[in-house]
DNA sequence: ATCGTTTCTGGAAACGTTTCTATTTTATGC
DNA sequence: GCATAAAATAGAAACGTTTCCAGAAACGAT
């Protein structure tokens, strides 16, 4: 594909130059604009003198297509919508930019926009991005049962990639995580180091992501066949706010949990809040295991043992699977795999729990 | 301004349905479209009857303009470009996402790109946001004295928003942070503890970010009338590899420091790791400060001295500078305080000092 | 009734492309 | 050299708005 070759600053004379349309290059080669237009675009049907003329034209002119223009005319906008709950969460941060050096390899441009958890904003996203002709979506929903969601998402009339949700009936892909292995490897652990009474703190079961890891949680019960601590899982929301309140009140509780498990950066980060505050010790007063990493955890948390997943890797699979799905592959759902990592918070806990 | 009304579910007979435009509406409400485009944009040359009977018809259809040729026809895009330079930095995330919500109030969209610390990829992305036509830009940008950036910049033909940068001769607004206090408070509690080898480490002196914070560094020395430990600065690059190597190489000297300020997020992951493979523990066998808090700093990072700037505000003042501007108002310059927070980590490298 | 004003409305010309169709030029085979 | 096909080009019609301009309706004041 052809481009305007090495840039030329430009007309120097005028002062407030008016930009340059593909008119004044095609009056200046002294040819159609159709031609002009056929070249730069990369059109077969071109001679090799036409399009020597007509780039050397729109490179003395520093010419470039308007953006508006093209795409009201092609409907294309080589534009990917990326919506996400919450930017300021690392974790998401890494998705997005590793995504978005992918698919700007591609030629395309990611649109970012922050749904800060609120199913609102969340559609007034999409919508803002069905009137901006997005070639493609990435999202991380607040939700998955929200009525009218598949239907909004459908009308975009774009391929659409969804990280670790599943919209039921939507033909779209997905990255999902493979969240019950991990957490179950990490629950199975520490039943075997002596714990009954774990305690689980995560989102809402609304989303994929709460439900696969409540179904590593409880299999490794059943597996184990030690009771499952019904009164000990809490879920609700992902954010810093209930992991502390919840943390502190079933570590409250008379007969109070020995072990933690907490699903998501924020909830991790309030349970550690809520535990500061009662003086208790992840790795000493109980275990403590947090499910995914922020970037640079092995500095800020270093003793923190975790259930794990690649972000960048996420990041970087929905780009690929949305530039498939844009040309023409069908959609697909890609695995990615957890890890339960031992550190030293899995220790801790047993001997505080007589008290 | 008058808006389409409630959303009405579109035409529900049509499979595929094409895009109702504007000649759609007109159709139905029996009247010219440049009357649809009045009542729409709320031209005062509108009898009531007339407003009342287009906004019924494009209620009914479901109407929405379309974007691009809004866009094309009017010059406006209500989009605004963030040109960021790291994304996955959760300290520029939370900037990013303060922003955004307050730019969504005024009815901007925001357009994120990130130029992960490259000057090309910067160069890359200014190109983009010009070819879109931004209304407006906010950036953190890679360096300062970039040939053409000035020109660049002001080739965007829209008003400019530097975060923590000067570029000189540009017409822009900026929100600085006012480095210097902070460091200089947190140099002359070190010195007070007794330091000399005090030990800095930050990025380039390219950008205003860290002349500012070198000059309160500098002027401690001087108010303590304490020798200024040439040796001891290290400036390059924000990054935490930078940071890493920068620490090992100071702490490995014959006359190594007794306390460290690392400059920026990403140093400070960076002198981390650092002093964590040469098992200095900060607070013990040196003073350490970090400058800027990450988000969540009171969990992951309870024990640290800091230099703190309010993230939030400056994505806020960032915002309403820039919508200021948009609105005819001219440039301004925002000074952002910074405060110098004592904690543990403070203490500790003097009796190391002779070893 | 008539004549300015004002207020409102319709028609059409932009905006800068892409793409369809028709036409001209060039190449190909006899 | 001539028909025929193929390749290259020009011209014009979209794309869906906004905005300019002219004209029609409404409205007092004469």
């Amino acid at each position: 594909m052809p481009k305007s070759g090495k840039s030329v600053p430009s007309i120097k004379g005028k002062k407030e130059s008016a930009p340059v349309t593909i008119h004044d290059v095609a009056a200046r080669a002294g040819v159609a604009i159709s031609s002009i237009s056929r070249v730069l675009s990369g059109h077969p049907d071109v001679s090799e003198r036409m399009r020597i003329k007509v780039l050397k034209a729109a490179d003395e002119l520093g010419y470039e297509p308007d953006f508006f223009a093209q795409s009201l005319r092609s409907g294309a906008t080589k534009t990917i919508g990326f919506i996400i709950r919450d930017i300021s969460n690392p974790f998401f941060g890494v998705i997005a930019q590793c995504c978005e050096q992918e698919l700007r390899k591609a030629g395309y441009s990611m649109f970012l926009l922050n749904s800060d958890g609120d199913v609102a904003t969340e559609s007034t996203n999409i919508a803002q991005l069905r009137r901006r002709k997005i070639d493609g979506l990435i999202a991380s929903l607040v939700s998955e049962d929200i009525p009218e969601l598949k239907s909004t998402l459908e009308k975009l009339n774009a391929p659409v990639v969804l990280l670790d949700r599943e919209v039921v009936g939507l033909n779209s892909s997905a990255i999902l995580a493979n969240h019950h292995q991990g957490v179950e490897d990490a629950t199975l652990d520490l039943i075997s180091r002596g714990h009954k009474r774990i305690a689980f703190i995560s989102g809402s079961t609304r989303v994929y992501t709460t439900r696969d890891r409540l179904k590593g949680f409880k299999s490794a019960f059943k597996k184990a066949r030690v009771a499952y601590p019904t009164d000990l899982v809490s879920l609700g929301k992902f954010d810093a706010e209930f992991g502390e309140s919840e943390t502190k009140r079933l570590f409250t509780l008379k007969d109070r949990p020995t072990a933690l498990l907490s699903g998501g950066i924020g909830s991790t980060a309030g349970a550690m809040r809520g535990l500061k505050k009662l003086g208790l010790v992840p790795g000493k007063d109980l275990a403590f295991v947090a499910i995914d990493e922020w970037p640079m955890f092995d500095v800020y948390g270093q003793q923190f043992s975790s259930v794990y997943r690649d972000a960048a890797m996420i990041g970087r699979e929905a780009a690929a699977a949305l530039l498939e799905m844009i040309s023409g592959g069908s959609p697909r759902t890609i695995m990615v795999e957890t890890h339960y990592i031992v550190r030293e918070s899995s220790a801790g806990g047993l001997k505080a729990k007589k008290k």
